[in-house]
Order: structure tokens, then C-alpha cells, then sequence
DNA sequence: GTCTATATGAAGATAGAC
DNA sequence: GTCTATCTTCATATAGAC
């Protein structure tokens, strides 16, 4: 069916555009990047997307798609808020060449679209909300009488400094050094 | 004389470029951009820098001119390590309205070079180094048994977390709420 | 040193043949 | 649905008159 095909083609799409954003930046990601890295002719890419504000678009609401049943995995696979947070804070040792290479997928594109580009950065900045819905519910479970919001608001900050700085140094052990400092902040909760 | 007044448009063009390069980024600021905001015709900026990175570097320089000036003037104007680390933390809430509106000058031009100019992220990330060791000294001074290195990462970590999540959200509140953790932080190292 | 005109290339986006 | 050719705009950079 056409329909099918037509959506495979846009997944094809989205999936490549995900890689290159993350590896670009929005801004220096072309539309001729876009059609080398899916496959898919420069001009055809139009019919799928009218413009690379609906590509991001498109990219975003895959990456939010793929958080959830993330998330919803280690709602299940972790018994423990502690067990979860520790998890989300794992992120960057897992992720530890791509971090350390490209920053954080969220931040970094946050970061750029926030200089002028604010309608963009209202869509992308839903990643952020996405976790923090997550990260808040984790704590008010971890430490009721705690102010879940502001916890979870902290353990994003130091996430996404380290991040930053793991980026600009491309260091590795810097990574493992500040995950063991946030995995004890945490037990320090408790 | 003619060698002072081209020092004198150098310095216009640099300190025009400084602002630009922090409120839209590297990538997205023009020649023409500069041109205009330094109030110097477009091609004449090709007589004082041969190419864009040239304009680049020649800010970065003159930042970390001002960094030092400024990191003196604390040394003389703060008797204590501890007063200095505080008024380095200090730095968002004193620059609220820039810190929420534009992030980091330093970091979000380092996330933004680090992802395909290599070359020039080298450069920007001299930002970085000054305030290190500044801060390294300080820590050093402070608590002398402790690894004053690690210590200087993970402030400038917290802080750079900080500007990520203030930009992202334009949020003010949250740059006075996470500084006071930081002061707290740091009286607990004494 | 100053400025205008322009070369050259790449970007986003569109038209229209197949 | 697919693909090529092309429009338009804006970027970096240069040439050369003044």
C-alpha cells in the first residue's frame, strides 16, 4: 500500500535526521546531509517534509516516542526510585563516547536553538520536559517529604554539565569521576 | 597615526563581535552581522581579519583579557578562597537576564564548536582553562587535602548545568535556587 | 586605509517532467 | 510517488577603484 510505503520512507527519514542533528547541530545540518545519510533524493525529501522546521519537528516527536518506552522499560526492569535515578544518571557512562563526542543530544540543541531561535526551542525543550516528568515522579516516591521538582530540576543540571564539559574535553574519566559524586548525592537522599 | 587608529577598529570590530557571537552563535553570525554591528563596511572587515575564524580567535583572546583583569580584581578585592569561590558561583544570578536569555558565552560556543569545528573549539575551550586554574588555586587554598583539580571541574560543571537549564526554560528562579545550593556546597567543604 | 562591486558557492525551497 | 533542474537568497571572500 502507498500509505505503508509513503511512512516508511518519513521513518527512514526521521530515523537518519536523528543521527545528524545530534552529530550537526540543527542549523549546520543541511537538507543535501539529510538526503545522503536516508538515502533519499535531495528533492524528494519536500514531499515528506514542507520545511527543516517540520523535520526537527518530526525528529523531536520520534526521540520523545522512544524516551517513553525508555522510561517505561525501567519502570518495570527497576523495583526502587534509587534504582531508577541511578539509572538516568548511568545515561552519560553508557552514552560515554557519543557524550564525550557530541554532548548531549538534548542540551546540546537546546542550547543552539535558544540563541534565536525560540519556536524551535519551545518543541525541542519537550525532551527536557519528558524526563522531568519522570525524574519528579522518582523522587516524590524517593523522599516524599522533599520538593520532587526542584530535586529532579538538580539532577538534570548535573547531568547536563557534566555533559558540556565532557564534551569540551572529550574526557571520559571526567565522566565516571562526576557519576560516582551524583550516585552518592543520591544514596545521600535516602 | 595610522598603526593606532587600525589597533582602534580592530578593538571596535572584536568587542562588536563578542556581543553578537554570544547572542546568536558562531555558525549563525554573519560578516554582514559584524559589519553592521561594529559599524564598519562589510569589506573592510576583510582588511583587519583575513577569515571568520580569524575574528573568532582575536575574541576569544580578548575575552580571556578581560577574564584575567577581572579574576584579579577579586583576588585583591576577596581575602578568602572561600569569599572567591563565591563570587565565581555568583556569576549567573549577577548576569540573570543574559544567563537566562543567551546560556553561557563560554559553554555554549564550546557545545557549539565541539560538534564539527574541532579545530576551533580548541581555541574557545582557553576559556575554560582560566577560570580552572583560577578556581584550582582557590580550592587548593581552601582545602588543601582535597583534590582541588576534581574540586574546580565539578564548580564549573554545576555552573555550566545551571546556564544549560536557565536557558532552556528562561527561568530566573531557578538560577537563585541552584546558586544557593552551591554556596551551601562549598561552606560544607570547610 | 576605505569602500563598492562582484565572484563563487551553498543553502532552503519550488516547478514540473516522468 | 520520484527525480532533475532551477529559482532565490545569503553566505564567505576577493578585486580593484578611490
Amino acid at each position: 500500500m502507498a500509505r505503508d510505503k509513503t511512512e516508511k520512507v518519513r521513518q527512514k527519514i526521521i530515523k537518519a535526521t536523528d543521527d545528524l542533528l545530534y552529530h550537526k547541530g540543527f542549523n549546520q545540518m543541511s537538507f543535501s546531509d539529510i538526503a545522503d545519510a536516508s538515502n533519499v533524493p535531495r528533492g524528494n525529501i519536500y514531499y515528506y517534509f514542507k520545511t527543516k522546521d517540520d523535520v526537527l519537528a518530526a525528529v523531536i516527536e520520534y526521540r520523545i516516542e522512544q524516551m517513553r518506552l525508555m522510561l517505561d522499560a525501567w519502570n518495570t526492569e527497576f523495583k526502587t526510585p534509587l534504582e531508577r535515578l541511578k539509572r538516568y544518571a548511568n545515561i552519560p557512562v553508557i552514552e560515554l563516547a557519543n557524550i564525550t563526542r557530541y554532548g548531549c543530544p538534548m542540551g546540546s540543541l537546546n542550547t543552539e536553538l535558544g540563541k534565536s531561535q525560540q519556536e524551535l526551542l519551545l518543541i525541542s525543550r519537550k525532551q527536557y520536559d519528558t524526563f522531568l516528568v519522570w525524574l519528579k515522579k522518582q523522587f516524590k516516591e524517593l523522599v516524599p517529604d522533599q520538593d520532587a521538582k526542584n530535586l529532579a530540576m538538580h539532577l538534570l543540571i548535573l547531568t547536563q554539565g557534566l555533559a558540556v564539559l565532557a564534551q569540551s574535553y572529550g574526557d571520559k574519566s571526567l565522566v565516571r569521576r562526576e557519576n560516582k559524586i551524583i550516585e552518592n548525592w543520591l544514596d545521600s537522599l535516602v
